[in-house]
DNA sequence: AAGGACTACAACCGCCACAGC
DNA sequence: AGCTGTGGCGGTTGTAGTCCT
């Protein structure tokens, strides 16, 4: 048998669940001296824990913003949403849902999400081409601000996959995660120019969750379109903050309609 | 009532990034 | 530049509670 976890005191630590006796120490020790320096608040509580161990019952128990209680359904489908533009990024998905916990949130994708979610495409399959499964969606909306078809247009550059040739179409790709702030978009994939009008193509694999996922996407578009022009609350603008665009020319794509293209094999 | 299957979620583990030395 | 300590993250496990037969 090995040895087992220490303080460092040579003390034996404790596993498992955590009593209320301990709930109350750690707690009224975080509130009186903070939540920093694990291994002091470890050491220096009187708990026979591990820092990790202390860290994470304050970040996903005890802490005080810490909302208890169900999923909303709003909180679901933002879930959803989320997990869609960003994967298993948990502690990002968590940053947007305040007062859920990236423990939770994860917890909930495994348990509930998943198996919703592949129901729904089960049943949902059955109504499309079994040839394909990748879906291309019309989403129609005024024209964006010239700032942001050029940002746009800047991805293709930087996926070295701009085409106005509408046989090509790109992958998915981040759009607006620059530095993981967790505002990405991966609607954006293929930019194309067919009889002197400029289309953007959003490409979708998963047909059930393609409609609320484009309007989630689009949103966050002019989300970032309203931050780039200003129109923004500050605490959306901060997002964006010293980003820079030099790949097209200013007004390249000023004088052009702009639409989003009808997909051909899309089945309702 | 018993016990096996399933569910929900708290907690742990291993890995990685980063700062300080 | 390399080492060490620490915090943070996502994957996984353990287990209590619930449901079902």
């Amino acid at each position: 048998m090995g040895r087992g976890p220490s303080n460092g005191r040579g003390d034996k630590l404790n596993k498992g669940a955590w009593t209320a006796l301990e709930d109350k120490i750690l707690k009224d020790y975080v509130t009186a001296h903070g939540d920093r320096r694990w291994h002091i608040v470890a050491r220096e509580a009187g708990l026979s824990r591990s820092a990790k161990s202390s860290r994470l019952r304050w970040l996903n128990y005890l802490r005080p913003d810490i909302k208890r209680g169900n999923i909303t359904k709003d909180e679901e489908d933002l879930i959803i949403r989320l997990h869609k533009l960003l994967g298993n990024r948990w502690s990002l998905i968590a940053g947007r849902l305040p007062g859920r916990t990236d423990n939770e949130i994860k917890n909930y994708w495994n348990t509930n999400l998943i198996k919703k979610l592949e129901k729904a495409s089960h049943t949902n399959n059955r109504r499309v081409n079994d040839q394909t499964k990748t879906k291309i969606e019309t989403f129609e909306t005024e024209k964006p601000s010239a700032l942001l078809q050029h940002d746009i247009a800047k991805l293709q550059f930087l996926n070295d996959d701009i085409c106005l040739d509408p046989a090509r179409s790109g992958g998915r790709e981040s759009l607006l995660d620059h530095n993981n702030s967790g505002y990405c978009c991966s609607a954006a994939t293929t930019l194309v120019e067919v009889s002197g009008q400029l289309k953007m193509d959003f490409l979708v694999d998963d047909v059930d969750r393609s409609i609320t996922n484009l309007e989630y996407e689009f949103s966050r578009l002019r989300d970032y379109d309203a931050c780039l022009t200003g129109s923004a609350s500050n605490a959306c603008s901060e997002d964006f903050l010293g980003q820079s665009f030099q790949w097209l020319p200013e007004g390249f794509l000023d004088n052009r309609s702009w639409e989003f293209a009808s997909g051909e094999d899309w089945v309702i």
